[in-house]
Parts: C-alpha cells; structure tokens; sequence
DNA sequence: GTGATTATTTATCATATGATAAATTTTATC
DNA sequence: GATAAAATTTATCATATGATAAATAATCAC
C-alpha cells in the first residue's frame, strides 16, 4: 500500500527499516474523485499527502476568481506549507483534478517522529529544501519573464501539465488569465 | 563575535551548549563595504551567511538588466538556494547595500554536524521551513497582485525596506522597472 | 564645496495583458 | 446519442506597465 511511497523516499534519502515502519505506521491510503476538495478552504494543515496516483492542485481565490497556486503529480508530496508550518488555518484548498489516490501522512506524528528517528527529519528536510529551490524558481519566472516565455518553458519543463491539467488552470498558474493564455497559444 | 547570531538563534530553536559551541567553531565574521561583492555570479554557494549588520540583497542579470531577488536585513540568513542545495553554480551574486558585517557559516561543515547534533539540523530545518513559507507567500503576490498593490504591501509590511534600500533595486524586487515604481509612488 | 556620477522623477508613446462578450469545441449527463 | 454544461478560442476595446528620453535631485570623489 505505502510501497510507492517507500520507493519514493529511497531516491530522497534512504530510510533505515525501523524509520520506513515507523512512517508506514501514520499513514493511511485515501481516494478522490476528480474535482473533490482534498482539504478545504479555512481548515489548518495537519496532513501531508503523497500522490500515488492522479495530480492535485492547491487553489485559492483572489476575489472571486480562482487561482492556482501548484500542481503535483504522481510521486510527489503535497500540503500547504503557510498552513503546516505556522499552525493557522489555510486560506487555500486542496483539490483531485484527476481521480487521485493520495497517502495522507500525520504531520503531528511525523514530527513526533523525528525526535527518534533522525533519518525521518533528514529526509524530511531534503523534501523542503528542493520544494523551496522550486519556489525560489518559480519566483524569478513570475518576477520578469514574459507570459509567453512562462508559457513556452512550461511547455518545455512540465510538458505533462499541458496535456493533464485544463488550460483554466493553468493560465492562473502562471499568473495570467484564460482568455490570454489562449491567445498566447494561437499565436506562431 | 558570534553572539547575534546564538541569540537569534535562540528564537527560532535552542541549542545544547555544546552545539552552540560546534556551530561557533565554524563561523567567521567578515566585513564588507557598501556595493562590495560578497560572492559572485558562476561561485557555487558553500556558504551560509547570517547578517550581523546592513543589508544584502541576491541579484542576478536577465539579459543586461540587473534584478534583485531578495534582501536580507539584520537576523536574517542568506544563501543562494539554487547552489546551496544542489551543488551547482549560482547564477546569482550577493552584495552588500551597506557596509555590512556577516557571520559566515561553512555549509559543508554544518552538514557534517547534522549527523552528530541533532538540535542543529532541527534548527536549520526550521529556518528553511520558514523561508519556504516566505516565497509562497511572494508568489501569491507576484502570481495576481498589481504592481501598486505589491507597492503597497510591501510598504505596509517592510517600511524600513523603503528607507534603506535604493529604489531601483525595489523596481526590480517587485517584478517591475524603476520608472513604473516610480510613477506608482507619484500617484495619489 | 564643486563637479561628476548616480538615482529618481516626469513625459511620451508602444505594447502586452486584462475585461468583456460571443462563438466554438469538448466533455458530461441522462 | 442528444442535450446541456463546461472549456477553449476568437474578437474588440481598455489599461497597466514597458521603453525611451530628458529633467531634476541626491550622492560621491576629490
């Protein structure tokens, strides 16, 4: 059941036996249906999840309009960070944008964890820091590249996003909205 | 000499004494003066650094443009995440916007610590954490905020940014040319 | 302090993206 | 499979921001 996961975290940082135990012990296979809300707007993050099949996206709304903040796909790990490590409730959501079976991992428990399993909080650490480099990158894109640069270097990094996830999603992912998004791509 | 740097450290969680002294033992304080480079573009960031006094900012060049990624007050640390954490050249430089005095902490020697001092990865693992949460949260604003909203927020949220940072690296922080900052400050 | 350099503002014009609306295509539902 | 609903595209017009240039203000070097 974990065993994707497990095989996941081995290419992170390896796990002794008793750590993989130890993790398997606090997590619990769940599934969703695509368009159901994984967490809701409003709720404090207490879990994270792993995907094991499907993508998800974290979403929130900017007045009324619906922005997306991220995706994830299989063989990644989701939850939102201003949530989980500040202990106040989200303003952001989860959501299965595919059906989506995710590994749902206590976060308390994890933590707890880490007093004695130091390999835990090592891999755990490796996690972060690479979803912080990926921020950081993400900035410098928003920061001064173009929608149409932004557009085509998804389409050349992330190649998949362009043929899982709507193009709605997508467009304010990038931080631009649909109709230009359409228009940048007609373009050529 | 290293003081500060205990203090805050402090803060954000407690050593043991003895981590406190092995983490000593691989600071040293340097100086630089205003507009001094403190690493350059192509060095792969081995370095950790911690703002005893002034402040520093990241920038790299897009084309000729010279963009500022973000600025480092007083307590704050300050690495090129992009090298630090993968081991590749940054294609980013640090400088110091004041004459400023830095501890700086060998990373590779840290690291190594990791593995005997357990308190000292929970601490590093809480301030990258913590960082993390920072650019989600910039992000969120470059992904739909105007450019005056951005102004504002960040007058509103760092005021002594305004004060001692020249604004065309303020420009270029907030994803938008000096003359656009500019004409948004002379609005109202 | 004086002149030179650098930073900031102001002005004008160009352009990328937004807003809105409508047309078309795709997907979901019964 | 027909109909409805949702997603995407296309078109038009509005606007925020960029690019460039020039004027002013602040800072630096001697």
């Amino acid at each position: 059941m974990v065993k994707e996961l497990l095989e996941h975290i081995k290419t992170i940082y390896p796990l002794s036996a008793e750590s993989q135990s130890a993790l398997s012990e606090i997590c619990k296979e769940i599934k969703f249906t695509k368009g159901e809300n994984i967490q809701d707007i409003g709720h404090t993050c207490k879990t994270i999840y792993f995907v094991k099949k499907g993508v998800v996206r974290i979403y929130y709304f900017k007045d009324a309009t619906d922005i997306t903040e991220s995706f994830e796909f299989e063989n990644s790990f989701v939850a939102r960070a201003e949530s989980l490590f500040t202990g106040k409730p989200s303003r952001k959501a989860i959501q299965a944008i595919e059906d989506t079976t995710l590994i749902a991992i206590d976060s308390n428990k994890l933590f707890k964890f880490f007093n004695s399993y130091s390999d835990l909080e090592r891999m755990f650490r490796k996690i972060i820091e690479s979803s912080y480099v990926n921020t950081v990158n993400r900035i410098e894109s928003l920061q001064f590249n173009t929608a149409e640069e932004r557009y085509k270097s998804l389409l050349k990094d992330a190649p998949d996003t362009l043929k899982r996830i709507p193009l709605k999603y997508i467009a304010s992912y990038l931080g631009i909205t649909q109709v230009s998004l359409s228009r940048i791509r007609g373009l050529k």
